[in-house]
DNA sequence: GGCCAAGTTGACGCGAACGTAAGCAAGACG
DNA sequence: CGTCTTGCTTACGTTCGCGTCAACTTGGCC
């Protein structure tokens, strides 16, 4: 009996295989998330169950690798994205963290915003040399 | 003698150490991206010379790298930075690598403004808790 | 000539982030 | 019952971007 649970469908659990292809993620790579603590899926048995917090983090990993950002590096600014604990400590460093990150991510934007221009005033150069060379063909 | 050729000081031409100093880069790495064919410098005997193109290549490359490209996508992207080739294929070839460059910049860059926005957000969402644990602190 | 500093060429090593392969368990199915 | 599929663990392999080390040459200086 395949049963198609009807529960919140968008919700709840999904085994390893539906969350690779939902995420275009190979097992091995969420394994490894795991054994680095980044995720940490339930284990009914043997097998693992993730949940919606579970994709949220996977999201937030994959958007943060896109950024460069090492396993470790996001492990740290996850806890910012968790209620975690209530010690006071313990939050202030994590905002500590997540402001470090902000400042590396807006660096990073303002300079991926001139490589962006430069890179535009490149390839219309480019575009008119290959134009030119264009009409030489004709021409020539 | 030391000579202290007065030249146009910021023009022409510097050592490797020079170089590394002035990037904050090792030796090694200078000549593995030449391994890479990513920089060419002359080679005035048995040393090697940079020049202001070596120099403009090697800050594109720092900052390709930055953005998470590989050493081998960014030395596709630099063709694009110099007159290189008059050759008609060639050239349409540089500008398509160039166009793609541009896209995936132009992803991260409306992906890093989501990210920016959401990070505030939950920065928000824990000074507020910080302030919230500071006042328990004082008053309980 | 002797020596040091700077530079060169291999060659091997390393950490990050997985890939790959081997071997085992456990439920589904005919 | 056997087989198939799915998943698990363990462990070794791989690519990228360099670091590190050894051994050699070269030029300057006393």
């Amino acid at each position: 009996m395949n049963e198609e649970e009807p529960r919140s469908m968008s919700d709840e659990l999904m085994t390893i295989r539906q969350m690779c292809d939902a995420f275009e993620v190979t097992p091995r790579t969420l394994r490894f998330y795991e054994a680095r603590e980044l995720i940490f899926p339930e284990r009914r048995g043997q097998h693992r169950l993730y949940d919606r917090r579970d994709r949220a983090r996977l999201t937030l990993i994959l958007r943060g690798k896109r950024f460069g950002f090492s396993l470790e590096e996001i492990r740290q600014l996850l806890e910012l994205y968790e209620p975690g604990g209530t010690n006071k400590a313990q939050i202030a460093a994590t905002i500590a963290v997540g402001r470090q990150r902000l400042a590396d991510m807006e660096r990073q934007y303002a300079e991926l915003s001139e490589a962006i221009v430069d890179l535009r005033a490149q390839l219309s150069d480019a575009e008119t040399r290959l134009a030119a060379a264009s009409r030489e063909t004709i021409t020539g």
